[in-house]
DNA sequence: AACACTTAGTGTCAATTACACACTTCAAAA
DNA sequence: TTTTGAAGTGTGTAATTGACACTAAGTGTT
C-alpha cells in the first residue's frame, strides 16, 4: 500500500451564489482584507464565500452554514458540483497571506468542494461581521480576478448551471415567488445566452406544468399588465412531473 | 472569521470502475484484508479502489494513478462525479481497523472525491501487489456490502453514468475498439435498464455520426455475421458533432 | 442437399414535436 | 383621444419519434 502524504490537506467548501437582477446573472462575492504588513499592494480583493469544513459537519452542512452566515438564508437551492484540489491552486501572494491567519498548517494545501446556490437576490440581507465587511452582487460579465482559483470555480459553476437548467426546472430559484412569463423568459435567455421565441416559450412552459397562473396581474405599469405565475414546487419535488429537458442547439434525442 | 477544525481531514480518491461483459455492467472491486487481531470475524471484504491524495498531485492525477496501479491502464475515461464527506462515513469496525495501518491521524476523518471510470474490461490485467491480492469484476446487481460508504458511492456512480450516457456519447468506452450494433444496443439497454427498438436504435446511431461502419464483418458465427463499427473518437472530441441527447421516458424539450 | 436455427439487417406510416412567424390587447401617459 | 410599450395569442410546415414484421446470411444438423 502506498505512503500517506506528509501533511493532511485542509478541506474547505466554497459557494458560488447566483442571483438575477436588472436582467443579469450575478455572483455574490465577498471582499477580503489582507494584513497590510505582508502585501504592500492593494490590501483587499474579492473571493467566493467559503470556509473550512468543521469536524462535526458534512460537506452539505458546511456549505449551508457558509450560506447562512453570509445571507441569513436557509433552505435554499444548494448543490455540490465539483471538488478542486490542484496543489498549486493557492499560489498568489495575497492568498497565502490571507491564509496565514486561518490555517493551522501554513504549508498544507487546501482542497475545496464547490457548491452552487441559486437565490432570489431580493431576499438576501448581508449579515454583518460574518465573512467580511462587504459583499457585493457582481454581474458575471464583470467578475474581476478573484483569490485562489475562484475564477475557475466560478466558470465551472456557470457551466454547471447552464447544463442543469436544461435538465431540471431550477431556474425558478432565482426569481421571486411571483413572476411574469417575461421575467422567466429573460432569465432563461440570460443563462443560456441566446434568444428564445416568445410564443414557443410560453407554450412549452405552460404545457410542462411546472408553473401555475395566478389570477393576479401587474398594477401600475404603463402597458398591458402581465399575469403572475408561481413555480409548482411541490409538484416538481414529488416527482409528479416528467423530467424537463431544454434542448440545446444542434442536439438530438436518441431512442424510442 | 470562523475557527478551523481541530484536525485536518485525510483526502482520498475512490474509483468506481465500470466494465461490461456477458451482458452485464460490472464494477472492479478490490479485496482488502484486515489484521486478524482486531476483528475476529471474517478478515476480508470488498471495497472500491482508492488512495489518499499525495502532496504533489491534483485530484485527477490521484485518480489516474489509482487506476493505473490497479489495471496498468492510462488514458482511460475518468471523471470526477462527487465528493463524499460525511463525518460518520467511516464507522464500521473493519474500516477503522484497516485504516489503522494507513492513516497518520487515526482520529481524523476521511473525505473522498469519487471518480467514475469506463473501461473495456478485456484490456484490464490486474497488476500484482498494487492495491490488493485480489480484484474482481462483480455485476452491479451482485455487489455485496462494501467497506466505508462505498455502496453509496457506487450507487451515485451508477446514477451519474445513467445521466451522462444520455448527454454524451461515452458508452463506447466500455466496448472494444470494434463492436457490432447489437453489442452497442445491449450496452445501452443494460445501462438504461429498458428495451430499445432495434430499427430506431440503428437509425439514431447512424444518423448521429458518432460511429463509422467498417468493411469487416464477424467470422465464424453460426448466423448472419454482423458488421463491425468503430466510435469516432476524434470527431466527437473535437466538437465536430452536435451534443447527443438520449431522451428519457416522459421527457420533453423546451425552446426553439 | 435440404432444412433448421439464429441473429443481422431493412422501410413505412402515423403521431408528435419543433420551429418560424405578425398582429391584437390592455393599461398608462401624454 | 391618441400614443406608447409590453403582453398575449394561433397556424402551417418540417423534422423527429415510435410502432411494427419480414427477409438475409451464415452455421450446424439430418
Amino acid at each position: 500500500m502506498s505512503v500517506s502524504p506528509s501533511l493532511n490537506p485542509h478541506v474547505s467548501v466554497d459557494c458560488v451564489i447566483f442571483g438575477f437582477s436588472k436582467e443579469t446573472l450575478r455572483l455574490l462575492l465577498i471582499k477580503r482584507t489582507v494584513p497590510n504588513a505582508i502585501t504592500e499592494l492593494d490590501d483587499s480583493y474579492y473571493a467566493l464565500p467559503g470556509d473550512l469544513v468543521r469536524d462535526n459537519e458534512n460537506l452539505d452542512e458546511a456549505a449551508a452554514r457558509v450560506l447562512k452566515e453570509l445571507t441569513g438564508l436557509t433552505g435554499i437551492f444548494l448543490q455540490q458540483f465539483q471538488a478542486f484540489g490542484d496543489p498549486l491552486r493557492i499560489s498568489k501572494a495575497k492568498d497565502r497571506a490571507w491564509l496565514q491567519g486561518v490555517r493551522q498548517d501554513p504549508d498544507a494545501r487546501v482542497i475545496t468542494v464547490a457548491y452552487m446556490a441559486l437565490i432570489d437576490s431580493n431576499k438576501v440581507q448581508i449579515q454583518p461581521g460574518s465573512f467580511s465587511k462587504e459583499a457585493v452582487w457582481l454581474p458575471i460579465a464583470e467578475i474581476p480576478e478573484l483569490g485562489f482559483d475562484h475564477n475557475d470555480i466560478s466558470e465551472g459553476a456557470l457551466l454547471a448551471l447552464r447544463e442543469k437548467v436544461q435538465i431540471q426546472p431550477i431556474a425558478f430559484e432565482l426569481l421571486p415567488e411571483k413572476f411574469t412569463m417575461s421575467d422567466l423568459q429573460t432569465l432563461y435567455e440570460t443563462i443560456l445566452e441566446r434568444d428564445l421565441d416568445k410564443r414557443n416559450f410560453r407554450r412549452k412552459m405552460l404545457n410542462s406544468g411546472v408553473i401555475t397562473a395566478l389570477p393576479e396581474k401587474q398594477h401600475g405599469v404603463s402597458n398591458k399588465p402581465a399575469r403572475y405565475y408561481v413555480f409548482n414546487r411541490n409538484l416538481v419535488e414529488n416527482g409528479g412531473l416528467g423530467f424537463v429537458n431544454l434542448k440545446m442547439e444542434g442536439s438530438f434525442t436518441l431512442f424510442s
